[in-house]
DNA sequence: CTGAAAGCGCTTACAG
DNA sequence: CTGAAAGCGCTTACAG
């Protein structure tokens, strides 16, 4: 060393009042110019904490998730955080090992990013004894905290844009049974189609898996109908853009001869031809205030259980007045 | 504690052949039941691995980079190992950061994914002596490892195929000078245009940033023109978007007025109207190469200092013969 | 096959 | 303001 102790130089480094500020600078020189690192486990060992944070996603390729996963990181960095990063892939098997893994690094808090993850999930890692914050899925428990975008009134205003063009035959084309974004967008359809006294006809629902493959597949149902939409609410841009292909590959023009909408506002979603409408969602805003809560909750501060973000119509030319009033 | 001891509990939890098998079932079912998760840091501490890798990455939010990542972790978590995640955004100040907490973190090997990091940045991590590979993105140095694709030969590959449909004026939309991805494409697209005896002309050479925005202005400037080109080799399908948008708005129709090809195939340009000729990248294999070759050097197992694997040409409808022979 | 001991690199009361 | 000591939770030679 350089004339101290241990002990001096621990607090020195950590810039600890109690220390004569002659010394702290010279063993943080010494110190710098050594190029000495703390050792992370050695620190969090004592101090019980990890300074480190979990974050699950189903899969970081879904642009949504990398979006709010964007968020996320920007804080933790500012924050002095780091961010381990585990795909689940709605796997079971996969979210045991990450719980697991979170675990064992003794993570100080984990978010939940994904509206796919299972209610199954949430006590696996409540047992962990962290702080949660689920990202675009709620839990009915004590265990977490959720940031959440306003599903439904958003997608009722969505709706409510579509039958002010005209259009009475919207179809919704959601994402799989359960889930709680499709369901909370699915309320909002009906409450838009409830208030014109538009009535619900439940031909006109079908059903992806929020990809555009599904999204593909669940638009080609609709037009084996009798009488097909004159407008598609797709549950989100990713299922949207599935629905295009098709849609264009039955030789139909959007949006003169049918009309579709998307939600989340990907970043594709204003480069698509045309155009399409949709409901932004703030993605890395979304991510900065579900760290932002967790942060929160380390410093023991209050915070929101519940915060709930507005979604913005945005729209563009995918949608229109129908060609012909049915 | 049931029975036994501190070192055999440790012995056990690990499986090691020393222990009596029934001790070892019996102390792990009691752990089991118990919840005992090992610490990380204790353990890593005496180790001297953390069982963790660091990824530093631009910039989650890019498909690409997205895509690569979801391959890394895949592997990763196959083999036990913690990934943290850390954006740069090719910020001086942030790469300090991340390099840093990645020291502190005592991180087993780093993957740097994007290929706009810097040459700068290396040596700062280099320093660290720990296991680096860099994803698209060689640098000329011992320190690191590469996974690349063929950019060069995809490049040509898709020159030659614009050539073939007839195109003569074929223009180039890059990225910023000086990053070698764009680098090698720009190559790949004058070997073809030499091969076909096609005079190189500077001025339709444009660039972006690699992002939508960028490609957006560049195809802006190329409309400017005396002589506008009648195909558009893209440097990535993420200026490809904008390019797209562009032309459109110009009132030309794609492809028979102007022929468009992009790079990477990311996942929406099979969606696009019309959907996008380009070359695959296999982001996701990328990810695995790239954590299989780290996974190698942890083993001490030889691992080539290169690995480079081919692009796959997409011919899709953006591309087409020009209007008239130039 | 199991136990006792040392030590990984820090932090933090407790004395001075 | 600084030092000596204990301890965080593990692993691993070293003895038996």
């Amino acid at each position: 060393m350089a004339g101290v102790t241990h002990s001096t130089v621990s607090r020195a480094l950590r810039n600890s009042p109690l220390v004569n500020q002659d010394t702290v600078a010279k063993i943080q020189r010494i110190a710098r110019d050594a190029g000495y690192r703390i050792s992370a486990a050695a620190r969090s060992l004592v101090t019980r904490r990890s300074d480190a944070i979990g974050v699950v996603v189903t899969n970081i390729a879904d642009p949504f998730v990398a979006g709010v996963v964007s968020g996320i990181e920007e804080i933790a960095g500012q924050h002095g955080l780091s961010v381990f990063l585990a795909n689940s892939n709605a796997d079971p098997e996969r979210e045991v090992r990450v719980a697991r893994k979170f675990e064992e690094q003794r993570v100080d808090g984990i978010i939940v990013t994904s509206s796919r993850v299972g209610a199954r999930y949430v006590p696996l890692l409540a047992h962990m004894q962290v702080p949660i914050v689920l990202l675009n899925n709620q839990h009915p428990g004590p265990y977490a905290h959720a940031v959440m975008i306003a599903n439904r009134e958003a997608s009722r205003e969505l709706t409510r844009h579509l039958i002010s063009l005209g259009h009475r035959r919207i179809a919704y084309l959601g994402d799989r049974h359960g889930y709680q974004s499709d369901t909370e967008r699915f309320a909002g359809y009906r409450d838009a189609l409830r208030e014109a006294r538009i009535r619900f006809q439940p031909c006109l629902v079908v059903h992806g898996d929020g990809k555009p493959e599904g999204g593909e597949t669940a638009a080609a149902g609709l037009f084996g109908l009798p009488e097909p939409p004159t407008a598609i609410f797709c549950y989100n841009d990713m299922s949207a853009l599935g629905a295009l292909r098709r849609i264009r590959a039955l030789g139909l023009r959007i949006p003169e001869d049918v009309s579709i909408a998307g939600f989340d506002d990907l970043f594709f979603s204003q480069f698509l031809n045309p155009p399409l409408t949709t409901v932004r969602q703030p993605l890395r805003h979304l991510g900065n205030l579900a760290m932002d809560t967790l942060l929160k909750i380390f410093a023991g501060e209050p915070s929101e259980i519940d915060i709930k973000v507005p979604g913005e119509l945005i729209v563009r030319q995918s949608t229109a007045p129908p060609k012909e009033q049915s």
